[in-house]
DNA sequence: CATATTTTGTGATGTAGTTCACATTTAGTA
DNA sequence: TACTAAATGTGAACTACATCACAAAATATG
């Protein structure tokens, strides 16, 4: 973890909502927003610990996950750039969920008062957050009931094509461990084995530990329609 | 169907969102607001049908549900009051989900272009339909956890605790058939029906057709937690 | 670089919950 | 009020996955 005090004027990975600061309104942000570097594998914030800052991902891939009765689940990958937990940051001391950096990740930390006032002052900055925030919600949704009612074959699908658009790659390295594709996908880590292996075998991917490359992306879609 | 020129002057079942307006805006808000009425089974709206109005729940119970690869999946029951769809309204033509009355329902629709300005020329409105919107996000990921990783027993005993609270007595009416309680907790009709006679021969609830009374609360909850 | 630890693959067995089948009840309708 | 259609209950068979068990591979660590 390294700080570095915020740059967001010359920032290029600004957010839709921060992009339509004024000059005044970036310098003000710029002064209260920290950037702080992680590392594969170190926690960006916790489950049940105290949230004071909207968090902005800037670079690198984050897991967003959440304690279950069973399992951690993690609920979905996100993506540089893209607001992390603002959500949680906004209504509860507490945060809902955990966000664990997957690979090496650029995370800024904005002070939530400053961040109201810009929604309070600044309407267009409302209204691409309200946007984002409605886009958060219906992708949620559809993964909710991917999740509860495909068999594990498609939501295996559905995740390696996932990865494949992600990482605009039909070659990429899995940023997860079996155990966790189980928990990304609501399996145990037997059967992501299995089924990964089910996969390979029928030539549909190219498996070599955690290296895959999707060699049949329609029957892969077929799979993952057909459930 | 019924319509109503808006009253929202008078009007008791403000959203926070909207008690932030003054005078001159909830005019305006009147004369873009129109109010009908719903009778049980009613669709308010359907999932893949444009939409073109924010829906205000005045009065009623409605399910919003899903078209899923297997069943129609019933992702919540809204109690009034309470904005429906705005995710759907907001960012796409097309609503993702269907809206359906499980009772006696008044609706109000809305302008979106009257509702977009109100965001951008109120801070306050914005606000507080921002931290609306977060309220929901964090509810449908733990909606969503507790559905794919408890067993059917604890999510029926979930969905009998919710009834509970939302009809704030221990004695209701089931507002859905056996199919449909299967829709909202992802089981079979079957599953809904064993489980529920499992808990009436426990003495956990007393069971009658739709009528549930609960009268062992706390086992209901350690069932829950128990998943 | 050697040893400990974590991660992974795969067969065998177990089970929660589905599906099927049919009888019964309830609700809707002419 | 009779008739039709929908909703419900319950046993029996089936199945998708989980869990268990253990060996092998890969990674981390002193």
């Amino acid at each position: 973890m390294k700080n570095k005090s915020g740059q967001c004027n010359n920032c290029q990975l600004k957010s839709s909502s921060v992009r339509t600061l004024n000059q005044a309104e970036t310098e003000r942000l710029e002064k209260n927003c920290t950037e702080v570097l992680f590392r594969k594998g170190d926690i960006i914030f916790k489950q049940n610990a105290f949230s004071s800052n909207i968090i902005y991902l800037n670079r690198g891939l984050v897991k967003i996950h959440i304690e279950g009765p069973k399992n951690d689940q993690i609920i979905k990958v996100v993506k540089a750039p893209s607001y992390l937990g603002i959500p949680t940051t906004f209504n509860e001391k507490i945060n809902h969920y955990s966000a664990t950096a997957l690979d090496q990740t650029s995370v800024c930390f904005i002070d939530i008062d400053v961040f109201k006032d810009f929604i309070y002052k600044n309407g267009k900055f409302a209204f691409e957050l309200i946007t984002e925030l409605c886009k958060n919600e219906l992708n949620s949704f559809h993964r909710c009931v991917n999740r509860t009612q495909k068999h594990i074959h498609g939501r295996i699908a559905d995740a390696l094509l996932f990865f494949k658009n992600t990482f605009e790659n039909n070659e990429f390295i899995l940023p997860f461990t079996r155990l966790e594709f189980g928990n990304f996908v609501d399996t145990s880590r037997e059967s992501v084995s299995r089924i990964l292996t089910n996969f390979k075998n029928d030539g549909i991917i190219k498996l070599n530990g955690k290296k895959v490359e999707i060699l049949n992306e329609k029957l892969l879609e077929t799979i993952s329609n057909k459930g």
